[in-house]
RNA sequence: GCCGAUAUGGCUCAGUUGGUAGAGCAACGCAUUCGUAAUGCGUAGGUCGUCGGUUCGAGUCCGACUAUCGGCUCCA
C-alpha cells in the first residue's frame, strides 16, 4: 500500500500498520513524536490500522498542532484528578489555549493546596499509563450517557449538536470525557506540566448562569520547555507596569482617592509630560494640527444630542439628579461633540478642509469596580485625541497620513514591531447598534482595507469591533501576560456631522457634510506609559527618562565641580541631578543602576582638574573619560533624535 | 458588578494554640572623604487598611466596608 504523507511524500509498505509505526517510521523512531493522525482528512486514533492506499497527516509533539494535543490531553488528565480528589465536581469544558490549557468545573473553589494535591493526583494518572482510547456513540446514545454519568453540562453540549450527529469520546480506562479530539494514545505521554491558577468563570461566558471554576495549567513537549515558559512568566511579573511602576516610583493609588485614579509622582508626570510636549509640537508643526481645550464636563443636554446619554449613561460620571436638579452635568467620556463645536464656531470653505484639531484631553469613564488595572484600565485617563473634519474626497489621503503619524510615533518609541492591526467592522447580524446602511458600511470598510493594503502591514478582519457610527483601524498590543489593548485608533465616521448639523461650502455655495476621523497619535498616556515601561523594563530610552543623568562626586570634596557639571548639563535641557551623599563611589553607582538611570558621571579630583567627566552608561559600561562639552553635545544628541540606544546585558546583585 | 486571594513602620517581610509588635533595606545623626554595584556605629519610626462585634484581653476569631492582586464580564 502507499501513504501519502502530508509534504507530498509517499512511503510504500507490504503489510497493514498503524498510524503510530507509520510516524515512529518516519521520525525515525523518536518517541512520542506522533501526537494525533489525519487519515484522508478524518481525525483518528494512532492505533488506527492502515492497510490500503491512504492519505496520511501526522501530527506530532513539536508543531503547533500536536503542542495543543498534549495540553488538551493534560486537560483530561486534570478533570480526572479533580473528580477523584472531589467527586461532586462536574465537568464543562476544558480547552487547549495560547498558553496552556483550562478545564472549568462547577465545584467549590479551589485553593493553591488543591491545586498542589490536584497535580500530584495526574502525576499519578500518568504513571498509571492508561490508554486513550476513541470511541463514538450516536447522539440520542451519547446525551443517556452522560445522564447516566450526571454531567448535566456535558448533557446540554451534545444537546446542542444536530440532530442525527455522531458524537466522539475518549476514554483513559474509566475517565471518559466528551470531546472531539484528537488525544495521545496513553496519558504517560503527558511530562511537563504546571497548574498555574484557579479562578472563577461562567458556564458558557454568561453572567446569568452558573459560576463555575475554572483552573489554568500549562504543559510542553519537553521539560525544559515548560522551565523556559515558567521562567518567562515569572520575567513577565518582573516587568509587569503594575509592580515595577509603583516599584521605581512612577505612580501610586490611595484607597481614599478611589479605584481607578492613580497618582503620579515627579518621575512618572515627568515621562509623560515629555510625551505630551513632543505629541503636541509634532502634531501642530508638522502635521497640520490646530489645537483646541475644551470642558471637562458638560450639561447632560449635550450627551443627548450624542446619543451618550441614551446609550452610555451607566459609562458616565453624572453630576447631579434630573428629578431634583434643574442642571445635569456629566465628566466627558470622549472629546468628539466639544471639538465638533469648535469646528461650527466658524463657517467653513471646501478650501479649508481639511480642519485637523489635536487635543490633550482628559477622560471619564465609570468602568465597573472589578475592571480596573493599573494604568491600562482607569476611570480618568489622557488622550492624545483629535478629530479631523474632510471633503468626502480627502477621505483617503487622511486615512494615510493619521496612520502614518500613528506609525511614526510608535516607531520613534521602538514599539512598531510589537503591535498588531486590526480592520473593526460591524456585525451585519446587529444592525441596530449601529448607524447606517449595508452601502455605507461595504464603503468606509472598503476604504480603511485600502490603507492598511496600500501600507502593505498584516492585519486581521474582526466583525463587531466597530464604533457605532464607523469602522476603525485599531492597533493593539499585548502586555506582559498576553492580554490584548487598543493603543491607538483611527475611525471613519461618515454619519455623525449630520447629527450635528456640521458643514462647509462647497464650490457651487452648497452646504455640504464633511466626514470625520476620530483618530489618536499615541493612545492614552497612561496606557502608553505602562506599555513603555513593560517593553524596556523600566530601562526607558535616554529621551524620555525622568532623570536622565546623575552626577557621582567621588567624595565631598568635588561638590562645587559636581554642581558645576549639573548646571551646564542643565542649561542643555537635560534632566541631571547630583548625589553628594557621603557615600562611597561603589554605593553611589549601584544605586544608580538599581534606579535605571542612562547615565552616571563620575567626578573627582582628575575630573575637576581637567574639566571632563568620567561616563558610565547601562548602555556600553564605562565609556571612558570625555571633556563635558562632548559628553553634553553626545546626550544633546541622543536626546534630541530620540535615539534608542542598545543596553548591554550586566548582572545585577540582586 | 461577580468569584477567589491579600492588606503589619517609606519598601520587603516575620509574628507560634488570642496575652498590648520584630527584622533587613530606606530615612535621620555621628564618624569616614573614599575612584566604578552595598563603610561603620547609633537614633527615630508602626496600634497592625477602615468601622463594628466576640472576649477579662485581638495583629491573631467573626462581620461589614475600602483598596490591591488573579480571573470572569465589560471596555463608547
Amino acid at each position: 500500500m502507499k501513504i501519502t504523507l502530508k509534504d507530498g511524500s509517499v512511503k510504500e509498505y507490504s503489510e497493514a500498520k498503524s498510524v503510530y509505526e507509520i510516524a515512529q517510521d518516519i521520525s525515525e523512531g523518536l518517541a512520542r513524536v506522533a501526537c494525533a493522525g489525519e487519515l484522508n482528512g478524518e481525525v483518528v486514533d494512532l492505533r488506527t490500522t492502515i492497510s490500503e492506499d491512504a492519505e496520511l497527516n501526522i501530527i506530532t509533539a513539536s508543531d503547533e498542532e500536536g503542542l495543543k494535543v498534549i495540553r488538551h490531553t493534560a486537560a483530561h488528565i486534570m478533570a480526572e484528578a479533580v473528580q477523584r480528589l472531589f467527586p461532586d465536581a462536574k465537568v464543562t469544558i476544558g480547552p487547549a489555549i495560547a498558553d496552556g490549557f483550562y478545564y472549568d468545573f462547577d465545584s467549590e473553589p479551589f485553593s493553591r493546596e488543591d491545586l498542589d494535591k490536584i497535580e500530584a493526583e495526574m502525576k499519578k494518572i500518568i504513571k498509571e499509563g492508561k490508554e486513550i482510547k476513541r470511541f463514538t456513540l450516536p447522539r440520542e446514545e451519547a446525551i443517556a450517557f452522560m445522564k447516566e454519568k450526571n454531567e448535566p453540562y456535558k448533557v446540554e453540549l451534545i444537546e446542542d449538536l444536530p440532530e442525527g450527529s455522531v458524537i466522539s469520546f475518549y476514554d483513559q480506562g474509566g475517565f471518559v470525557d466528551l470531546c472531539a479530539g484528537p488525544h495521545l494514545m496513553s496519558t504517560k505521554g503527558v511530562k511537563a506540566y504546571k497548574l498555574i491558577s484557579s479562578s472563577m468563570a461562567y458556564w458558557r461566558g454568561d453572567s446569568d448562569r452558573a459560576r463555575l471554576q475554572r483552573i489554568y495549567g500549562t504543559a510542553f513537549n519537553k521539560k525544559d520547555e515548560l522551565k523556559e515558559h515558567l521562567e518567562k512568566l515569572e520575567d513577565a511579573k518582573r516587568r509587569d507596569h503594575n509592580k515595577l511602576g509603583r516599584e521605581m516610583g512612577l505612580f501610586t493609588t490611595v484607597d481614599v482617592i478611589g479605584q481607578g485614579l492613580p497618582l503620579f509622582t515627579h518621575k512618572g508626570t515627568k515621562m509623560i509630560m515629555k510625551l505630551q510636549r513632543w505629541i503636541e509640537d509634532l502634531e501642530e508643526k508638522e502635521w497640520g494640527y490646530i489645537r483646541t481645550r475644551t470642558p471637562l464636563m458638560a450639561k447632560s443636554d449635550l450627551y443627548k444630542i450624542s446619543g451618550h446619554w441614551d446609550h452610555y449613561k451607566d459609562g458616565m460620571f453624572v453630576l447631579g439628579d434630573e428629578e431634583v436638579d434643574k442642571e445635569v452635568f456629566a465628566l466627558r467620556p470622549m472629546t468628539c461633540p466639544f471639538q465638533y463645536f469648535v469646528y461650527k464656531n466658524e463657517q467653513h470653505s471646501y478650501r479649508d478642509l481639511p480642519v485637523r484639531m489635536g487635543e490633550t484631553s482628559t477622560l471619564f469613564r465609570a468602568e465597573e469596580t472589578g475592571e480596573m488595572h493599573g494604568l491600562t484600565r482607569v476611570r480618568q485617563f489622557t488622550i492624545s485625541e483629535g478629530h479631523n473634519v474632510i471633503r468626502p474626497d480627502q477621505a483617503e489621503e487622511e486615512l494615510k497620513n493619521c496612520f502614518d503619524l500613528a506609525y511614526f510615533v510608535l516607531s520613534t518609541l521602538g514599539l512598531e514591531k510589537d503591535v498588531t492591526f486590526r480592520l473593526s467592522k460591524w456585525d451585519p447580524a446587529n444592525k441596530k447598534k449601529y448607524l447606517g446602511d449595508d452601502e455605507y458600511w461595504d464603503t468606509t470598510q472598503a476604504a480603511l482595507r485600502d490603507v492598511l493594503e496600500e501600507k502593505g502591514v498584516p492585519y486581521e478582519e474582526a466583525e463587531g469591533e466597530a464604533a457605532f457610527y464607523g469602522p476603525k483601524i485599531d492597533i493593539q498590543a499585548k502586555n506582559v501576560y498576553g492580554k490584548e489593548d487598543t493603543m491607538i485608533t483611527i475611525q471613519l465616521d461618515c454619519a455623525i456631522a449630520e447629527n450635528f448639523d456640521m458643514y462647509y461650502i462647497d464650490q457651487n455655495g452648497d452646504k455640504v457634510r464633511p466626514y470625520i476621523i476620530h483618530r489618536t497619535s499615541l493612545g492614552c498616556y497612561e496606557r502608553t506609559l505602562a506599555w513603555l515601561i513593560e517593553k524596556y523594563a523600566g530601562k526607558f530610552p535616554t529621551w524620555l527618562c525622568p532623570e536622565q543623568v546623575r552626577v557621582l562626586p567621588i567624595s565631598e570634596k568635588y561638590e562645587e565641580y559636581a554642581e558645576q557639571v549639573r548646571k551646564e548639563l542643565a542649561k542643555a535641557g537635560v534632566d541631571v541631578t547630583v548625589d553628594n551623599r557621603s557615600e562611597k563611589i561603589g554605593f553611589k553607582i549601584r544605586e544608580a543602576r538599581l534606579a535605571k538611570l542612562p547615565y552616571m558621571l563620575v567626578v573627582g579630583q582628575q575630573e575637576e582638574a581637567d574639566g571632563t567627566v568620567s561616563v558610565r552608561s547601562r548602555f556600553a559600561g564605562d565609556e571612558g573619560i570625555k571633556s563635558l562639552a562632548d559628553f553634553i553635545s553626545q546626550i544633546k544628541n541622543e536626546i534630541d533624535t530620540k535615539e534608542i540606544r542598545k543596553e548591554i546585558v550586566v548582572e545585577e546583585n540582586k
